[in-house]
DNA sequence: TTGTAAGCGTTATCAC
DNA sequence: GTGATAACGCTTACAA
């Protein structure tokens, strides 16, 4: 392995030179600089960031812990996140979380092992209750939905705003009977689930059109097997519906599976729409109208967000700082175009 | 920050001592080590990876380089390979290479820097030329199409026989004209697209088929939105077709969607395949009928791969080993069911 | 069974 | 402009 010291003796200077050079550091002679890079060229020389991690603290990689990869969601709005941190010259790790709380502490945990600079978490599992377990020693950003004064920057998309535009687009496309597919019954957690079934209630409200419990569609995961089969169960319950927001495009996704199964037609005598504008909703056939939340701007702001508290270091900490994403509707052919 | 010198100092030993508790050490009396987890517990102590990383020289954790983690194959890939690795309490941090010869050569450069105990790398832009890039001094697997006589272990795909029963299949569903709709004329490379075509010219020639160039419809990219174009523009050109081979499930989902626009009926008027099955192709509708090429079984023989190189530490290295999966042909509703 | 000493490769500090 | 020194937190080798 070469080091620092072989590029050093190679180019007859001291180590403390090359790091010099190394790190863009003024004060070098242009004659010298030329040749520690000759000689850091001619050995292949690769900083060891193990080393330099352990003298400076800092990595120079963020972690993301995000419930599943292979959600689409999930994979798209990584790739955004990837995308933002290489701006800041930040190298992004992954990790899974399982969509469960305990997978989101071991993400909080792990990160205390210093292998990254600070952590964005997409939370689904830890809710109002777990504020004390965000109050850790590292920069961090929380990315999804809203923890009450919580004490770590974060990052939300308008999920009551987002559901009752989604509510009210069907709405409007004459639906009186709509239908929601989201993840169980409110509880007190602040899931996604309980904030766009709040959308959906207001926008059924402001439209005078009474909330019928029959309508209500629980689901174990968000997954497209379980919107599938929710969708196939209200089709086949008797139950008169012309209209569905499913909580989650992959949920949709797995809706409109469903509903071709029972031989309920898209948009003619359902209008369907979801929630997240996953890319393949606009190649499906049908393909799905939804609520797009900008992921661009919420990686991007994410990322800037933890960039910031990366530079607090010695100064004091501000205050914990709250951005709320905007939306878009967009109607697509499973609403009727 | 807590360090192992405060633990030693709270349990009233050494710094050594609590290194041998955190490491699983025998030779510890069990009043001593009881006396160090609680002083760990009380603490909050966590080891500092960097510092551990710099004496041991492993860090845990293993680079995934992919072109893009928000495609849904890779995305499923990751989450296989992030699952694998795990059962050997390794972490995964993934990179995006962009799908670029540049972006590959990136990722392997940067392994350089210590930060991962090895790499698995998906390549799609590297070719037989850059073989020699690929004698790097760590542990690597490379995951995806077979390089000539390389120098490193490999896992790849039957993409050759894959391609010829996907052909086969439609071939056996009465289709006679079949499209194939890949990411270009065959080069030198040895990339996806050329070694499909060659399976799907060698199912042609074993029916009995001519080729009929007007047939292949050649891609920018392995993408949605360029399978949509391909699927319209065939369409429209008079050439008659009752099949179409589409070289990867995402350009076979912007097919449908193609087909879905220009008026032409899938499975009645065209029966489509892809190859890779990912997990939408069962939900969407027609369900994408495709080839499986056992993507936990590749992840799980990448991730053993690199364990075992991982292992071999001072003993002298093995001789580079190959993997090829297996496959299944899975018949959904794009060919008739 | 526990502890001492040394060093992994880098950079902050400060001297020259 | 350049370099000597020490230190980051941990573990290997060996001593007690």
């Amino acid at each position: 392995m070469v080091t620092i010291q072989d590029v050093a003796r190679a180019a007859g200077v001291s180590a403390m030179t090359v790091s010099h050079v190394i790190n863009d550091h003024p004060h070098v002679k242009t004659e010298t600089r030329a040749r520690v890079l000759q000689a850091i060229t001619d050995l292949d020389y690769r900083v060891n960031v193990a080393a330099r991690n352990l003298r400076t603290g800092r990595t120079g990689t963020i972690g993301l812990a995000v419930p599943e990869v292979d959600r689409p969601y999930y994979g798209q709005l990584a790739a955004e996140i990837i995308t933002a941190a290489a701006r800041h010259n930040l190298k992004v790790a992954i990790e899974q979380t399982g969509a469960s709380r305990e997978g989101e502490l071991d993400a909080l945990a792990l990160s205390r092992n210093r292998l990254y600079d600070g952590l964005i978490l997409s939370t689904v599992g830890l809710g109002p209750a777990d504020t004390d377990l965000l109050k850790v020693d590292y920069p961090m950003v929380i990315l999804g939905e809203r923890i009450f004064d919580g004490p770590v920057d974060h990052v939300a998309m308008p999920n009551v705003e987002g559901a009752r535009a989604a509510t009210a687009h069907l709405i409007e496309r004459g639906c009186r009977r709509v239908v929601l597919i989201d993840g169980g019954p409110p509880g007190d957690e602040v899931d996604v689930s309980s904030l766009r079934y709040d959308g959906y209630r207001e926008a059924l409200a402001e439209a005078g059109i009474p909330l019928d419990p029959r309508l209500l569609v629980h689901i174990d995961g968000l997954t497209m097997e379980q919107g599938a089969a929710a969708a196939r169960r209200v089709s086949e319950s008797g139950v008169e519906f012309d209209g569905a927001f499913c909580v989650t495009d992959t949920v949709a996704m797995g809706a409109l599976r469903g509903f071709a199964d029972a031989g309920v037609r898209v948009p003619q005598d359902v209008k369907v729409i979801g929630f997240d504008n996953i890319a393949e909703g606009a190649y499906i056939v049908p393909s799905l109208s939804s609520i797009d939340p900008d992921h661009a701007l919420m990686a991007s702001t994410a990322v800037r967000f933890l960039v910031g508290r990366l530079a607090e270091k010695g100064k004091k900490r501000q205050v914990a700082r709250e951005f709320i994403s905007r939306f878009t509707v967009v109607a697509r052919e499973s609403t009727g175009g």
